[in-house]
DNA sequence: CAAATATTGTGATAATCATCACAGAAAGGT
DNA sequence: ACCTTTCTGTGATGATTATCACAATATTTG
């Protein structure tokens, strides 16, 4: 796929005329990481603004002692590296590739002329940042208030909004990340996901399948963890 | 103070002309709620954006069963209900006045008039939102990694870098919140904030003033907790 | 294919913290 | 000033869940 047709399925792009988009797209240059590869530094100073063209990254914080926190996991069409643009603040996380992945950058300068040209771009942007904001919301709410059953369950279901595919009412996930990232994402720990993947299984509401998860009844478990 | 001179101090509107905000001015409409009135009710569609003028409102979520998550406190020059004007999806969050407070109200329309009409506010907008996004982050951080001791801590921070005034190297936070917003920020009980309080105190990092709450060394207590 | 490495499963143990139950203090109302 | 209501302090108890320690699988690599 060209890099314009990559830009037209970014939402705030998708507003553009062919034309505007073809300026924007001979702006951009490709680069390809490895899994398991860094991105983004915590703490460096944002410079660029990245979208994904094939492939995952993570977004995570570390603490001190080496912990790490995912806060996002990020697909095709998804985009970062916005926030100390705006901002102009360091980077407050790390981006690491979580599987092989292609992405366009564009450099700081160009972005920020993007915003003043087409404010139609601005616009859409304020509208994905109300997104995000309203999902961190839902996170902090369920790290506060749930249990780490709910709080798996809920990590899950994001999963499965992001990645996952629909047949007759159930969910696959394909390609479910390790026990350790959703452990991570979760707030818990890798053991308690372990023990509660199998809780959950023996409630006949997920199953495991080699490296997929079906979620059954999809609307049902949702009600039932949110 | 007239309500061009609030609108100045509000960070999105700093940029404009005068002749600029007097317009806005003109359309905004002034409120005031009572301490304890709630001003905004989650799943309701939005319709209005809010700038506080005096006073301090609560943003919180509930769960079914009735407890709540301060996701943040807001007080003068803050303003809120802009997200759901920008995604068009219904509240995620109830509001309410924490204090008696003054707000200035601005229809949908006209707010995203002002949008289009002043590019610069959408660009400070994206600004402000992308700082929100960032504290959201780290208040998910401090949720998943952190003991209740350091959560609590980091409310206190929190709330220190909102209201608090500096003398010589101490911050003191007057008119603290009770215990249980406070551990309705924290993400633990208020029984727990009233210990760890105790704690900090026998420890000589902060003590209780009446109303007042004074943080010794700020910076150092802030190195110590995050 | 075998060896090495990474991921997952599971028991035992201990730490943290929520919850319950009140008593004491402070603030607000009349 | 008195009564009521709200807020705070504190002990006792139990539930949840992190952590440690391995065993059992999977997956990757030479």
């Amino acid at each position: 796929m060209s890099s314009v047709q990559h830009l037209r399925n970014v939402p705030i792009f998708s507003d553009l005329k062919d034309s505007d988009l073809n300026i924007i797209s001979d702006k951009m240059i490709s680069r390809t990481y490895e899994k398991g590869q860094m991105i983004l530094l915590e703490e460096s100073q944002g410079e660029t603004f990245f979208i994904i063209v094939s492939g995952a990254v993570k977004v995570t914080r570390l603490s001190d002692d080496g912990r790490e926190v995912i806060l996002a996991i990020l697909g095709e069409s998804d985009f970062f590296g916005e926030m100390s643009l705006l901002d102009g603040e360091g980077r407050s996380a790390n981006i690491v590739a979580n599987e092989d992945a292609e992405v366009l950058t564009l450099s700081r300068r160009d972005f920020l002329d993007c915003l003043e040209t087409y404010p139609k771009i601005a616009i859409a942007l304020l509208e994905e940042l109300a997104i995000r904001l309203r999902k961190s919301d839902q996170h902090i709410e369920s790290l506060s208030l749930s249990d780490s059953e709910h709080r798996i369950a809920i990590t899950l279901i994001r999963f499965a909004q992001e990645l996952g595919t629909i047949k007759q009412g159930d969910v696959k996930i394909s390609n479910l990340p390790f026990q350790q990232d959703i452990a991570n994402m979760a707030g818990t720990s890798r053991e308690t996901v372990s023990r509660t993947l199998k809780l959950l299984e023996e409630k006949d509401l997920i199953k495991k399948e080699g490296k997929d998860l079906i979620i059954y009844k999809f609307d049902e478990f949702r009600q039932l963890f949110s």
